[in-house]
DNA sequence: TTGTAGGCGTTATCAC
DNA sequence: GTGATAACGCCTACAA
């Protein structure tokens, strides 16, 4: 890709490559004649500096990157583009890779990263992930690195993430106050921090009210329609239906209303139904979705200046964990008349 | 970042640079024990190649370019997958970056991914690109380009473009089919190719059937919900409803379902609708959405394979288009019981 | 104002 | 098997 070079610009004006470097960066003394001539001469031929020798010398890249396990659903790519807002404005570009929840592509996306040698890096981890050994390697070597949204409870390093624990108990109490007895909640895959908070909340809540609580109530689902809608058969088919559903995210309550709506069951009058995430379609399905918003864009607007201070070392080098919180949008898919 | 280099290994043995470089590249002679023991020295000192100078040598990135203009809709995202399935198994590395739809981001995305030595770009234009200079000079100096999706006339590059013009037709033969005549289009901002392209589909399904077709019917409109909703809502408020809508996608299809739920018109009666790109959530909404299918994943393969000739030089050179076809999902959205 | 020369970290081509 | 040394493309003291 790369043909010309300053060598070729000074030897077809007969100057010496420092001249020509010199007509580039006009922080140095060079007579405007010569420097007009270079410039003229580097368009006619075609001349583009080559960044990587300028990086080999200046090491800022002013790069940086975002690892994310998918961005089917809206979660993600909200959370980018608070990040793009704070790195954009600092003269950063953010490079964006997806694992696809594979904890090899993830580790591939790491080292091909590094290779283009961003300044630090905001990870939300993929399902699958397991082996810490490399951001251990890469936070030994401090390099900065934030956590946010998947994130991974050993690791020493800034997280960013949102209460889970907190707005699950709120959201399942919510459905309790409504009168709806038998809960049931669909979990993310479990093995995510995210997803383990989230099963606390939805158990100290009942445990709080009173209810039955067993591991039966809990069924980790996905994060997918899809997921909501397969295992919301199973439910019927077994003549197992709840008489309310906290899931773990929005497509996973639509995929669960799907099915039940199918099945002829009445949302909220048969069964409750409360999402995770707020996104567009909670206002769009029928009945419109209850669901916990979380402030997406500011995540990530917050996990980026935390990086940035790291990057450049200003503010506390100590890792901190930042608790996000959000709100409970009430909708009509968990209002049930009071049973007076 | 990148304190400990080969240097610093080689002092510490007492070896040469050259002799520290070839333990790690394994396919020079080299005898065993030194070869552990730099190893070893290596890892003690927490060394890592660095990749910016290894590139200067070999012209090899194994990186390439996507450029979006937003990924909050799924099509983009899911284009996105295809076009990582066909470079990960070659074993390049794929770098994202999302324009926002600004034109000036979008510049500096391409820059930037210049600065990163990708050996490819794929890119769909944000909607207020005008200027094609930079593209062009990339073109001009046969850098691999391939534009998907949002494409320009003029660029002389390889294109992969969905058969807009067709299924917007078909869409509005199926309107007029099921007996709606007064048939308005939601449109993306007209600026865009595809847009004129179906808003031409539009007007020639009305045309062939002898319907009235006035510009006041196509109405530019965007592609989020909240686009659709706005629209909608002035259309009612001006009391100028059609009797159905060829929109330009789903969310703008919702929107404009949601408007119209609101104020009481009953879908399909009242009022048809078929949007495009048959997201998820056309089978959660009510009544369920007819839309245009159109092969995302397959686009992004197809534009990747494109891209990847181009890079290894295999294949014919000259710049083609490809025109994707797709299929009309027919749901209920838009079926009325025939008049007879 | 311009040229010379050394260096950024690595690889590759020579010798030895 | 190993060590010099010259590249890669660019920048920058230092000299001239």
């Amino acid at each position: 890709m790369q043909y010309v070079t300053i060598k070729d610009i000074a030897r077809a004006l007969n100057v010496s490559v420092a001249t020509v470097s010199r007509a580039f960066n006009d922080k140095y003394d060079i007579k405007k004649e010569t420097r007009e001539l270079i410039l003229e001469k580097a368009r006619e031929l075609g001349y583009k500096p080559n960044p990587i020798a300028r990086k080999l010398l200046q090491k800022h890249s002013y790069n940086v990157g975002v690892i994310v396990p998918e961005f089917i659903n809206s979660f993600f790519p909200e959370v980018i583009i608070g990040i793009q807002q704070v790195f954009l404005e600092k003269g950063y570009q953010v490079i964006i890779m997806q694992s696809n929840e594979s904890a090899e592509t993830e580790l591939e996306n790491l080292i091909s990263m590094e290779n283009n040698m961003v300044e630090g890096l905001l990870i939300s981890l993929s399902k699958d992930t397991r082996n810490m050994d490399y951001l251990e390697q890469l936070n030994r070597d401090r390099f900065p690195v934030v956590l946010f949204n998947r994130v991974n409870e050993t690791l020493p390093v800034s997280k960013v993430v949102f209460n889970d624990y907190k707005w699950a108990l709120f959201a399942t109490e919510h459905l309790i106050e409504q009168g709806y007895k038998k809960i049931f909640h669909l979990s993310a895959p479990r093995c995510l921090t995210l997803s383990k908070n989230r099963i606390n909340g939805f158990k100290k809540a009942l445990e709080k009210h009173r209810l039955p609580c067993s591991e039966a109530q809990i069924i980790e689902t996905g994060i997918l329609i899809e997921d909501g809608e397969r295992v919301m058969e199973q439910l019927i088919s077994s003549g197992n239906v709840p008489e309310a559903i906290f899931a773990t995210n929005d497509p996973c309550a639509l995929g669960a209303m799907k099915a039940l709506k199918k099945h002829g069951y009445k949302i909220p009058g048969d069964i409750g139904i409360v999402g995770f995430s707020n996104s567009k379609m909670t206002e769009i399905v029928e009945p419109s979705l209850t669901s916990v918003a979380q402030p997406t864009t500011e995540m990530g607007k917050i996990a980026a200046r935390l990086l940035l201070e790291q990057i450049t070392g200003t503010g506390n080098a100590d890792p901190k964990t930042i608790l996000m919180e959000g709100s409970l949008i009430v909708r009509n898919s968990s209002i049930r008349e009071k049973q007076s």
